[in-house]
DNA sequence: TCCATTGTTCGTAAATAATAGAACAATTGA
DNA sequence: TCAATTGTTCTATTATTTACGAACAATGGA
């Protein structure tokens, strides 16, 4: 079955480009796990939940890609039993210039 | 009586430049009080505490103050009855490339 | 249909953080 | 010396955040 056939999809809530605030991306990224996470797509886009590798419980894990999502950081899309993220690079560097690459220039290497 | 002299002068405690911390930095920055600080001091550095226009109280003013202090964001020196604050730009600048421009950008005009 | 996989949600507990008022401390000027 | 100014510290309260396990839901393959 079409991905887009399927009776009950998953819908995600993602805040639009325009309503992403400078705070609440400063906040998702500034808890040690979440940078993680985005480091890790920022070399690595479109992987999924279970690929990452967080000191978490799996329900942890789960509430910090929501933060990241909520905050306009990371866009999910549901895929079979998977969710694969990827970075909204071009909504943050349109929204807040420059930020994310500061960011994850001055973030040690994986 | 010179400032130098002064018998009992308030010690503040400031992280040293190679002690910042990304994440400690990205998350004094994500509290709305705290961040607009920082814009008030970057457009009129040098500032006391007293003359912010805080939303919060004294004491809870104090707090703000002394976590953006703690993440090395300002540096703070009393001068007489006052506290006069700076921005640690050039710590920050060679810590955290381009992090502390962006976010200034990225926020709203005073 | 059954089961394994993947991730979310719920309930709850522990730790952090923001807030304010009151008391305190240091400095300066009258 | 006394009082005003400025800011900190203490204590308490409330709210938020992080964390986990258990239960649940959706998907896909055997």
């Amino acid at each position: 079955m079409s991905l887009c056939d399927t009776a009950i999809m998953r819908v995600l809530q993602h805040p639009p480009r325009k309503n992403l605030t400078l705070t609440q991306v400063l906040y998702a990224l500034s808890d040690p796990v979440r940078l993680s996470i985005v480091k890790n797509l920022a070399e690595d886009d479109g992987k999924a939940c279970g690929t990452f590798c967080l000191p978490v419980a799996k329900s942890t894990a789960s509430h910090h890609f929501r933060v990241l999502r909520e905050a306009g950081v990371i866009e999910m899309r549901s895929e079979g039993t998977q969710c694969i993220n990827s970075l909204r690079r071009e909504d943050l560097d349109a929204r807040f210039p420059g930020l994310l690459d500061s960011i994850l220039r001055a973030s040690d290497p994986l």
